[in-house]
DNA sequence: CTTTTTTTCGTCTCCCAGACGATAAACATT
DNA sequence: AATGTTTATCGTCTGGGAGACGAAAAAAAG
């Protein structure tokens, strides 16, 4: 067997979380040509023996500094126009990330210097490569899989309030969820969460009960988006 | 730049349809070693200067000897395990292809003959690489979609009729669809299908309207599955 | 002690899905 | 010509869930 064309092929992620009630992404800043100085995704070359999914999780846990933290990591898409990238062929096979707010700030392992940006204030067209489309395509993905999938606790932390995930859903979408139905339709859904059996303290108002990850994989029926 | 691991990419294909009644996948019959003599989905290598979409459409045309059928072609994902091609790392991007009853026969460009194989009589295990994997996902996507998408009519040819396109959805899910409620829905949601003012001639019982894909891009709200 | 904030439980209405009766319009058979 | 068979299409009824709110409960803030 011989002559394929040689191509270098790379994972990508789209490592999304929520903080301060903004839905934000991972960027590092290039320090190399090409697009020196420019905000791209965290991403690497795949190892010549290395599985993808791997490659995903390993490029993941140098950028976060976090070993596997409980999020969700989920393959996107793959993306090789041939022109890509000036260096030569590269095929990139991108990869959505969530995760809960790191108490932790990002340390990046290598030179380059990473950090939480939200997405909202992110100006079209700013990013390296085709990393503006592959965004893109990771935040429809994300806000699709809300629907129908409980994977908004992705986004908490082990032990969180329904207003805590109400505030994924409407932080995520864009939009104002009525507390009173949400609540019912989270609790009522079965699998979706879980009681722990205790309650929040010294926050602001009536003490909130404190919910696990459920063991539902689909929502039956999902969460619609409003309007 | 300079030292990347050399990959080989390839373009492998789930191409669906539905025929007599039942859901069919095009295969091909490997003429040479490795898996001599197995299944495999139809596909090849991805040219250096060829976008992959591109390749996909290039492959599809290729083995369906047809220019572009009004079908529904879209990413399914990459797999790239390490030992999943002895002769090197290749990773493949698959595509799902959703196409109506061909009804020319499919002549295999070249040597490999070519088939279209009822998924319900495909045993597990039996396809080359990892086709097996590649196959069941493919599978539950197109079920998935039919879901909350109109694209049951990429299975039907341009102008149909409700029952054609009931019998796509019974065959796809493997379930049986009350015709009077499902006529109801399909006619009642927007953009669905439009009718085109005709209707059948010749055939058994009440001759029923025709109508082609309509406008709409998602299914609001969606077919649900029954049970 | 009152006000504010937030959680949680109910209620009411509308829409839609599932179950199924009834009618319409063709062909097949006698 | 009359009748039966098949399939398409329209209607009706009922139950569950979503959206819009009212109201009570349980804490902190003033």
């Amino acid at each position: 067997m011989g002559e394929y064309p040689p191509f270098a092929v790379t994972a990508d992620l789209v490592v999304l979380t929520v903080r301060a009630g903004e839905l934000a992404v991972l960027l590092v800043r290039r320090g190399i040509p090409p697009y020196e100085g420019r905000w791209a995704l965290p991403g690497g070359f795949v190892g010549i023996d290395e599985d993808l999914p791997d490659a995903a999780v390993r490029e993941l846990a140098e950028e976060t500094g976090l070993p596997e933290p409980a999020g969700h990591l989920e393959q996107l898409g793959s993306y090789g126009r041939p022109e890509r990238d000036p260096r030569g062929r590269v095929v990139t096979v991108a990869w959505l990330a969530l995760l809960p707010d790191l108490p932790a700030p990002v340390a990046g392992s290598d030179a380059a210097s990473a950090d939480w940006v939200p997405v909202a204030r992110l100006p079209p067209g700013q990013l390296a490569f085709d990393h503006d489309r592959i965004l893109a395509d990771g935040l429809e993905r994300a806000r699709a899989k809300l629907e129908y999938t409980p994977l908004a606790s992705a986004f908490c932390p082990p032990e969180f309030t329904v207003a805590q995930l109400r505030g994924v859903y409407e932080t995520v979408w864009g939009t104002h969820l009525d507390p009173r139905n949400f609540h019912r339709k989270v609790t009522g859904t079965p699998g979706f969460v879980e009681p722990v059996g205790r309650s929040t303290e010294g926050e602001r108002g009536r003490p909130a009960q404190l919910f696990r990850r459920g063991p539902a994989t689909l929502l039956h029926p999902p969460m619609l988006r409003p309007h």
